[in-house]
This record gives structure tokens, sequence and C-alpha cells, in this order.
RNA sequence: GGGCGAUUAGCUCAGCUGGUUAGAGCGUCUCGCUUACACCGAGAAGGUCGCAGGUUCGAGUCCUGCAUCGCCCA
């Protein structure tokens, strides 16, 4: 960089610069046995797309949590990877083939699985190259994939010792089903809304004994039960009260008959009925309801399942076979209806839980799955956060964790999907070929062909080979024995060589829960793994809590019987100016990088960062990402200045504190921008970025910019004293450094710049430079106040000079009567002139050695200003001016003056803040005086 | 039904363990000499900190209740 362009331009700088770091290998995590490692295993995007502005949030969180680490000089590794999202990619990718007319079963699974690996390919160097658009600086040699060969064995070793211990079982249960996805869902994955729909209200007829021939006789009654869902009612099996419900006491025991399916079932009580919904009697339906399945396994009730998998009625609905769950709904509602059986039709609200992927009404459905006990896998990792080796950020998070945890329930690990970690389960077809039902596909068949189905066994009775089963057919296992296994088996236990394995694939979450240690190379005991494990922070959003982040710490402590990180910092919710959630199908999303391309990375990041505190949500405006640019345009302005000043001049950084002899404002910019070190360090160490971020822009800009240059420039033009460049370039230099984590690349760039011109800079990069922590003896309290006195007598020079309308290139002569801080008014005269465009500026050693007549005055600690307005005068104007003043003034004593005079406040108050309030009133007190006495001299 | 969060200037948000006259960005108003920066500079206006109680010498901050909005769990 030879010249410095006007404005910053990201565009002409970030991708170079982050191309400087890579090749340069700062990036890359290299071990020191000798130092405590910082690592972070970055929470991998889905392969289904591009990142969104969630992503830019996690990265630029955890960007700079590593930057910041890695110039304290720890070993520092940020592990980059990429998600195969299960469902959802294989859903975006059965989207694409649908545009070609091509459906996944067009294909078969083989095929698909393919089509769906150059989806990855296309979208992997993507990902990874936005994440370089905003400034990750991850080690990109370690990049995963949750499908790699390194995962994929965690998967498998992980399912096989859960399986051994008994962790890991095979059932038919009810769960969640996608009738859409065609798959069974974890209850985390099954969202739940509040729909309108209808309170049905069916009368159920009582039976009464039964006839000659055995069959039920009806007694007249009826027993009304409330329903949201009447198509269920072919698979009721009971009518449920509550015991204590007198309206139906008479009723238990008793049965009902169900209308056209001709069922008769008895009238139970259950403690679960609430006697204020509907009519108090329910119908109960165990499988299609997961509270009616609870009260069927508390009564020993039977079963029935009325519905496919497809959610259209199955042989068990009788005369509605066939139907869709909700044409069969009307249908049912409409017969009896006719029949005399519907009593009435209430609107009502109800909560229907949908998948969380594609939004259809999810189905209770008995089937078989494969579940993860959890509980014995919940202790340890509910320990872990109650004794402190994990730590929320912020600590709300761990009752949320551990409220679920302690209540947490069996997870539903398999899906019905082609795309994921398939299950490493094996079904002897030798032994148990009558306990496998298939579904065949003869490739010589048209397509449209009906399969064969039947069992193993049948088929191939049939004349169907293994090997066509193989690569045609479709199997499950219902009850067959598993046989589970880390490699792909050649035989079974007992020497069978027909295998067939588990069409299932696991959760994606099941995946992901290994990933603080599957990316380190898990399950081989390496030095890599035994160094950056635990990780130190894992940093994601809080809606995942449960889904991923308590995973993980049970899997962790399972697996490597340590904790996997020891803080879960989580950020909120990035929403849109309307404060929408920012989606794809909604079209309220911003594309992070069409932002980066705008107003560049550092921008979008110092926005991100500040928008908001840890944990919650934020909008992202912008209007606060064009502040974030105007910064790094500020910096780059400023540093502008500095080399522009430094030109040809050699220049040494200072390094001890300024002498006491030194001048006035390097103490003090020196004294400040170590107490803006210690406060950033105190506030990094609490994961307060945006905080650090805030006090970092209010010092670069509100003292280093607005005075320290202004006074610097002042000081260079007059030749006196030594020069300023030493304590510029300090300065900014620690600007750059403390900013570096939240704006890696307008800092970086300046600060090569700066490198090259200051001795004493002689790290190899920004990046790898040490962060400041604000040492000790640069501290000059003296300074600062004596500072804060000289900005005090400019602002107020130039308040009275706007409000008396003295035009901006006029100069006129002052006066600043300074008893106590005189010596440094003297020292500061010549920035005063300047920056308050005075001249010339009489210094005074009291009032009355100023001009009394049009004059506005200003009383401020210690000092009294004096500006002659001659000719601009007015003199109510000022008596107004000073009026309002003393009232100011005279509130403020008022106010301490009370506090100071309560007895409890003295006696109870800590003595220094005592000490402070007299020190306030005493200089209320003064100034009212210095006012007043102006105010009397106006006449 | 249980829990959590938010409610602070016109808008979007900070305000850490209670202690000066509650801050910032944007917006608004007035002005702009000065070659670091108009992506700028100077000055100003603008807030009963959702409401009601309480604790405390002292509350935007702690406690209780309520209201509105949002989220999570069941």
């Amino acid at each position: 960089m030879t010249e410095m362009a006007k404005a910053y331009d990201p565009r002409a700088t970030e991708g170079r610069v982050y191309e400087f770091w890579e090749k340069r290998g700062y990036f890359k995590g290299r071990i020191d046995p000798a130092k405590k490692p910082f690592s972070i295993v970055m929470p991998p995007p889905n392969v289904t797309g591009e990142l969104h502005i969630g992503h830019a949030l996690t990265d630029t969180v955890e960007d700079i949590l590593i930057r910041w680490h890695r110039m304290l000089g720890d070993p520092t590794l940020w592990v980059p990877g990429v998600d195969h999202a299960g469902i959802a990619t294989q859903n975006a990718v059965e989207k694409m083939l649908a545009k070609e007319g091509v459906s996944r079963h067009d294909l078969g699974r083989d095929a698909f699985e393919e089509k769906v690996w150059e989806w990855v390919g296309k979208y992997r160097p993507i990902i990874s190259n936005q994440h370089r658009r905003l400034g990750a600086s991850a080690d990109w040699s370690r990049e995963v994939f949750t499908l790699d060969e390194g995962p994929q064995r965690a998967v498998r070793t992980t399912f096989k010792k859960m399986f051994d211990d008994g962790l890991i079982y095979r059932g038919e249960r009810l769960i969640n089903w996608c009738p859409r996805c065609r798959s069974a869902l974890s209850d985390l994955e099954v969202e739940h809304e509040d729909q309108q729909g209808h309170l049905w209200h069916l009368r159920y007829p009582l039976v009464d004994g039964e006839d000659a021939a055995g069959a039920p006789k009806l007694g007249g009654g009826a027993l009304v039960v409330a329903t949201t869902r009447p198509e269920t009612y072919v698979g009721d099996v009971a009518v449920a009260v509550n015991p204590k419900d007198g309206r139906y006491a008479s009723l238990i025991g008793r049965s009902v008959m169900l209308p056209v399916i001709q069922r008769v079932v008895p009238v139970i009580a259950d403690e679960a009925i609430e006697m204020e919904f509907g009519t108090g009697a329910v119908k109960v339906t165990p499988g299609h309801d997961p509270t009616d399945f609870e009260i069927g396994q508390r009564h020993e009730l039977p079963i029935i399942s009325a519905m496919n998998d497809d959610a259209t009625m199955n042989a068990n609905a009788g005369p509605y076979e066939g139907m869709d769950r909700y044409d069969a709904r009307k249908k049912i509602v409409r017969d009896l209806e006719e029949l005399g059986y519907l009593e009435k039709i209430e609107p009502h609200a109800s909560n229907v839980g949908t998948c969380y992927r594609c939004h259809t009404v999810i189905e209770p459905l008995m089937s078989w799955q494969w579940f993860v006990q959890q509980r014995a896998l919940a202790q340890p990792g509910i320990d872990a956060v109650r004794d402190g080796r994990i730590a929320f950020v912020p600590e709300r998070f761990e009752r949320v964790y551990l409220n679920w945890m302690e209540n947490i329930r069996d997870w539903c690990i398999s899906r019905q999907l082609w795309w994921g970690h398939r299950i490493p389960v094996w079904y002897s077809a030798d032994e148990d070929g009558d306990l496998i039902n298939v579904i065949y596909q003869d490739p010589a068949q048209p397509k449209d062909a009906p399969p064969r189905a039947g069992t193993y066994n049948e088929l191939r009775a049939e004349g169907v080979t293994h090997e066509q089963i193989l690569r045609h057919g479709t199997w499950s296992a219902l009850a067959a024995t598993p046989i589970v296994s880390i490699d792909t088996p050649e035989r079974s236990p007992t020497g069978g060589g027909h295998l067939l394995q588990e069409s299932d694939v696991l959760d994606t979450w099941f995946s992901s829960g290994l990933w603080p240690f599957s990316t380190l190379g898990w399950p081989d005991d390496n030095d890599e793994l035994r160094y950056w494990y635990p990780t130190s922070v894992m940093e994601t959003g809080y809606d995942i809590i449960f889904l991923w982040v308590a995973r993980m710490i049970m899997l962790g402590l399972y697996n490597m019987g340590e904790v996997p990180y020891a803080h879960v910092y989580l950020h909120g919710t990035v929403r849109n100016e309307h404060g929408q959630r920012m989606s794809k199908s909604l079209g309220t999303g911003v594309d992070p990088l069409q932002v980066v391309e705008q107003y560049g990375a550092d921008a979008l990041r110092y926005t991100l960062i500040t928008s908001s505190g840890p944990g919650n949500d934020l909008r992202l405006s912008e209007q606060r990402v064009e502040a974030g640019r105007n910064f790094a345009n500020k910096l780059w302005n400023a540093a502008r200045f500095v080399l522009s000043m430094i030109g040809g001049e050699r220049v040494r950084m200072p390094d001890a504190p300024p002498a006491a002899s030194a001048p006035l404002e390097d103490r003090w910019i020196v004294s400040r921008v170590e107490g803006l070190a210690r406060n950033v360090d105190d506030l990094m160490r609490r994961f307060e970025m945006g905080e650090a971020a805030r006090q970092v822009y209010d010092f670069a800009w509100g003292e280093f910019a607005d005075w320290y240059i202004e006074i610097a420039k002042v000081r260079a033009r007059s030749g006196e004293g030594p020069s300023p460049l030493p304590v510029l370039a300090y300065v900014l230099d620690r600007c750059l450094r403390l900013l570096h984590p939240v704006m890696p690349f307008v800092t970086e760039e300046i600060w090569q710049a700066l490198a090259g011109k200051v001795e004493g800079l002689d790290e190899d990069a920004l990046i790898v430079a040490a962060f400041p922590r604000g040492e000790s003896g640069y501290a000059d309290t003296d300074a600062e106040r004596a500072m804060e006195t000289l900005i005090d007598v400019v602002r107020a020079i130039r308040n009275i000079r706007a409000e008396k309308k003295v035009e901006p290139a006029r100069i006129i002569e002052a006066y600043v009567a300074a008893d106590g801080a005189r010596a440094v008014i003297e020292a500061g005269a010549a920035y005063i002139e300047t920056l308050a465009r005075v001249k010339p500026l009489h210094v005074v050693s009291g009032v009355a050695d100023a001009p009394r007549e049009q004059v506005a005055t200003a009383v401020l600690e210690g000092v009294t200003a004096v500006v002659p307005l001659a000719g601009l005068f007015d003199v109510g104007a000022e008596r107004g001016r000073l009026e309002k003043l003393i009232a100011d003034a005279e509130a403020e004593a008022g106010r301490i003056g009370a506090k100071l005079s309560n007895e409890q406040f003295r006696s109870k108050a800590p003595p220094n803040i005592v000490a402070t309030e007299e020190e306030r009133l005493a200089a209320a007190r003064a100034r009212i005086e210095g006012l007043r006495a102006s105010l009397a001299e106006l006449g």
C-alpha cells in the first residue's frame, strides 16, 4: 500500500488481506504443550444452501473470540465444518430433481445418493468461501463434513457402544410421523402451533347387555364425547371420563358402541381427563394420540392403528379405507350426522404439531423405530452444568437446559430417509427371512407396474435372488434380530451370508452430537484430540439448546468422559428491520454477502456484535451497518493522517509511559488508552464483545480522533515541544489491536502500513500481534482531570460562540480565569485558541481580571471562561442564558444538599460516595456563585 | 398450565456487581472557517427508564404484583 485512498474501500482490501493471512498459515491450530489451548468447533451450516445472516453472527462472535485468543498468544484452533442435514438436504435435492420431472424413487436409492453428493460437491466450497468473505479465521485444512470417513466411524462406533450398553433399543412405539417426508421425527422436530379448528361432539350410544344372539343391544342412552379429530374415531378403543366427574360416575364400566364401524368399547375412568374440556368425556385412541397412548397403557387397552404412512386410512378404518385423513374426517362427520350421531360442532383452537421442515401436520403413528434411552445419559450432563464444569452465557439458559434435561424422554433416532448416516445394523435373511418384509420392484417390469410384496423368504421362494432384493428392493425388518457392527459385516454370527442393512438413517443431530470430538479425529486416539478436547467455547443460537447443545454434552460425556466445552455462549436470532425472523421462504432474508459487498465485512461484523447483548435477538438495520462502515472509514482516515504526518520521518514506538514532563495531552491519551485496554480485557473475558467494541469505537472516534489528533495538529504545526508522532503511532496501534477481533480487515490493512513506517512494531502481522491488556504505569489521573478541564473550556467557548451566533470564521478573544488550574490552561492555551477559534486567549487569575461588560461567561469546575461579545451582545439573551444555568445548578445543589443533610445517608453510605457528593456540592455552589456574579455584572 | 425474555429519546439499541445531571447510532434543528475524514466537523433539542407497590441512605438496575409483545416447554 503506497498511497492511501481518500475513503476506505473494503472491496480493494478484504480479499487480498484474507489471502495474506491464509497463505501465511495464521489460521492453523498448532499444538504447544506448554500452553493452554483455546478451541472452538464451528456449528456446521447445513449443506442445503448458502449462509444466511445468522451464520454471519455465528462467524462474527466466534471469529472475535478466536482472534482475541490468538492475539493473547494462546494456541488457537477453530474447526470449520458442514452438516449433511438429512431431511433438509434430501428435500432440497428432491425439489431440484422435481424441476426435471424426476422423483427420487425414479432414480433409486444409490443414484439419488449420487445426486446428493453432487449437490454437496457444489455447496461445500461455496459455503467455505462465504465464511472467508466474512473474515472467518478458521483452520481450513481441517474442514470436515459430517459424512466424511472420520465422522462416519465416529457415528458407527458410538452407535455400537450405546447398543452394547443397552442405551439404544429398537421397538414399536407411538412416534411423530411426517406423512409428507414419510419419516419419523423426534419430539424436538415437531413444532406446535395453535390452529383454528373445531370441536365435534359425537354421540356414542350406550350398550345395554347383549341380545339373544350375543350381539350388543343399544339401551337408548348415549354418551357424548368431544374431539378435535373425528377421523380417528375408527381407532377408538375406549371412552374415558374423570373418576371425580359425577355426571358420568354411573357409566364407568359400561360400554358404548362406535357408530358405523359397530365396535363396542368400554367407558373407563382416568385422572388425566379434564372435566372442563368439551363434555368431559373423550374418545381414547391410543394409536393416534400420545395422551391416549398413555391412557391405553394404564388401562391395558389395545392399540388400533388406522392410517398408512402417507396419512391415508387403512383397513382398520373399514369403509374409509384408502381415503386421505382429511377427506375421511369430512366423510365420517357427514356419516355420523346423517345417522344422528353428531351432537354439535363448535369452533375451537387446538394445538397442532407440524413438521419443522415442511410444516405438514404430523401424525402420531405406531411404528418400529430406533431409540436412545436418555435418562442415564442425561444425569452426567445435568451434573456437569450444576457443578460448573460447563457454564452458560447468558446464565439464564442453564435453567432452560436443566429443565429439559430433567424431564427428558427417549430420543427417536431413526429416519426413513435416503440421505444420512445409515444405521450400522444388519439383519440376517438366513435366520430371520420370515420377519423381513420386502417390497420388490422388478426392473424388467414397467415402472408403474405394482411392486411385489412379501416376506424375504416368500420372495426368495418366488425366485427373486438375494442380489436382486439388495438392488431393487426395500425392506423393513420389524422384529428381526439386529446385528450391530462398526464395519460392514460379511456374515451373521451364525454364519449366514445373506445380510440386509437397516434401511433407516440416523437423525442428523446424532452425528452433530459427536461434533466436538469427531472433528478432532475420534474414535482414534491422537495428540490433536487430546490437546484440543475439551474445547473452550460452544457458540451457537439459543434455539438449538436441546437439539444440539444438550446432546453434545451428553454424548461428549458418554464417549469422552469429559465435557465437550467449558462455556456455552448463546446468541439470539437475527431479525430484519421490522423484527421479522429472516427466512428464505418468506422472502424476509438478508443475504450477508450482499451486505459485505456493499459495506464491507468489518461493517457487518461491527453491526452484528454491537446491535444487541448476548442471548438477545437483534434487528439488523441498514443504518447501523452504514454506521459501521463510517467507523471503518473514520479509522482509515485517522490513520491516513497519522501516516501522512509521519511522511518520511523515522518514528519509534514509545516503550515506556510518558515522563511527568511530557505534554499533558500525551499523558492523557496514553492513560485513557490503557484504561480502555483494561476495560476491553475485562469485557472480553465476560463475553461482552459488543460492549467492548462500542468502547473502542467511542475512544477511537470521540477521544483519539476528535481531541488528540486535533491537538497534535496544533502542536506539530507550532513546531514547539516534542513531536506527537510517537504517541500518535502508539495510540493508533493500540486501537487497531483492540479492534482487530471485531474489524479484522481494515485494522490489518492499516497496521501493515503503520508497521512499515514505525520502528518497534515488530510483529509479523496484526492478526498475531499481542492484544493489549492494560499495563500498569500508564494510568495518570492528574492528566486525565487536567485534560478534561481543557476540553471543557473549549466546549464552553464553542457553545457560547454557537449560541451567540458568532460567525464560524471570526476569531474573537477570550479570557480564562483559573486560579487552581492556571498552569494547565497556560500550557494548553495554544490548543484552546485553535480548537475554539479564539485569539488571543488571556489567562488570568480571577474573574476580576477579565472584562465585565458585554461578556458571556461559562463557569466550570475551577475555571471560568469569559468571552467578550461587543457588537454581538444582547443583555437580555445573556441574562436569560445565565438564569437558566443558575437554575440548573441550583437544582443540582438542592438535590445534593438534600442528600447530604440526610443523616441516614451520611452514616450508611460508603465514605467515598459521601466525599464525592460533598465535592459535587461544593462545585455546584461555586458555579452558582460565579454565575450569579456574572449576572450581577449585567446590571 | 409452567418458564424465559423484552418494554429506556422519533426509530434501533447499550446501560456489567444499586452510587455524578441515564448513553450511543440513526433521525431532527442551527451552523460549517479549518486539505485526515461530508462515510466529515461544531453546537443544540429530545427521556415521568411499561404501570403499581416494596426493599434501601440511595433503584433504569434488586424484590412482588400487573399490563403489553415475543419465545420456549407441556
